[in-house]
DNA sequence: AATTCGGGGCC
DNA sequence: GGCCCAGAATT
């Protein structure tokens, strides 16, 4: 196929499967590597298809020296799907405060629930019934049942997109329906009939640790003798994605709101950022982080009055696709009585504010709240 | 097909 | 400051 007089992208721009030839050298050598190359990891030192559940679902869109120590504390205090399952939402959250994507902490807590009340507590084996579980799409369920149990499923995400894009040197917008085709049928044909768990993490610690986005070390790399882009020298423009992440910058601000020394903490809403989490009220400002009327936005959601004091600190804390500008004010007279609204909203003493899962900023805040209300720029 | 959802690692 | 990360659900 390849070796001919037709220049080599076009000709490999339709390679949707490895041939038998490469299929067997891929396989053999990530093998060989991964055997004695694996980063050590909690869920593959002690292996089952929970313990791998959970890893998978916190490893969506984050990286694995991140979800470490995550794992750990979540699987010692929900060791098996019959404690996860019957652990309050809230509870879970905790566990699952600072690692992001919280609706992957509620839809695992949905899935146990599921796994106990559907399938007398075990984790299906099933691919169809691994897929209907909340949470959980064609990569997860691929990789859940070939780690745990060894079942020959393909697998793609992040790594392996870009591994499978630079071996078969495939230049098509890795967002298009058809280049993911073209992906998932490479990953399809590698799948090893032996040990697809292994060949599959060989895959993606490959992607992770050689096959890097930037400084891929080809030189190291067991399988550089069958990949296109190094043939080509095309590493670093493959594999080819037109979308450019774009940041939406946002001003808000959270107010402190004290009253016979608690604080007020409302818990965000479903369709809301951080949805579940607690945090302090917060609303949006004007790019100086001041809003015209504070005082009316408060009363509005909360239902309180209050009068503002000061506003003596900030703070700016950057997130990925936003940029949030934090502005903490103090109100020290509440002049209103907590009414019923639809909010959930709480007052916390600071000593329990590590009794609630709160977002990022919101722990920030109560994490320095001592210095900050003892502040002489906010009590001069 | 495009958006949304967080936070951190790394250059 | 930008790009990327063991993606899924929603619109």
């Amino acid at each position: 196929m390849r070796g001919d007089s037709r220049p080599v992208q076009c000709c490999v721009a339709r390679m949707t499967k490895y041939n038998a030839s490469i299929q067997s050298t891929l396989r053999q050598n990530l093998l060989d590597w991964f055997d004695s190359h694996q980063r050590e990891m909690p869920w593959r030192s002690e292996k089952s298809l929970y313990r791998v559940w959970v890893s998978e679902i916190m490893l969506q869109q984050t990286q694995v020296v991140t979800v470490i120590p995550y794992f750990e504390r979540f699987l010692e205090r929900f060791p098996d799907v019959e404690s996860l399952a019957e652990a309050d939402e809230a509870t879970v959250l905790t566990f699952w405060e600072g690692l992001g994507y919280y609706r992957r902490a509620r839809l695992l807590h949905q899935a146990a629930k599921t796994i106990v009340s559907d399938f007398g507590g075990q984790f299906p084996k099933s691919f169809d019934a691994v897929l209907g579980l909340p949470g959980i799409g064609r990569y997860t369920a691929g990789a859940i049942l070939s780690i745990a149990d060894n079942q020959p499923l393909p697998i793609l995400e992040g790594n392996t997109i870009r591994v499978h894009a630079r071996l078969a040197g495939v230049t098509g917008d890795v967002q298009k329906s058809g280049t993911q085709k073209s992906l998932w049928s490479l990953a399809t044909s590698v799948v090893d009939p032996e040990r697809p768990g292994d060949l599959n993490q060989a895959l993606m610690e490959l992607g992770s640790e050689v096959c890097t986005p930037k400084k891929p070390q080809c030189g190291s790399c067991p399988v550089h003798g069958v990949c296109n882009a190094f043939q080509t020298k095309r590493q670093l423009e493959l594999p080819y994605s037109s979308k450019k992440i774009r940041l939406t910058p946002i001003n808000e601000s959270v107010i402190l709101i004290q009253r016979r020394g608690k604080f007020l903490l409302r818990q965000c809403l479903d369709g809301e950022r951080w949805a579940g989490l607690w945090d302090f009220p917060r609303f949006q400002t004007d790019e100086d982080g001041l809003h015209s009327d504070l005082e009316a936005m408060v009363h509005a959601s909360t239902g309180l009055s209050v009068e503002i004091r000061d506003t003596g600190w900030s703070t700016r804390h950057g997130v990925t696709r936003f940029k949030i500008h934090l502005r903490c004010w103090v109100a020290e007279k509440v002049q209103g009585r907590l009414r019923k609204t639809q909010e959930n909203i709480q007052w916390v003493d600071r000593h329990k504010f590590e009794d609630f899962p709160m977002s990022v900023t919101g722990r920030k805040v109560a994490t320095e709240l001592d210095s900050l209300i003892t502040s002489q720029a906010l009590f001069p």
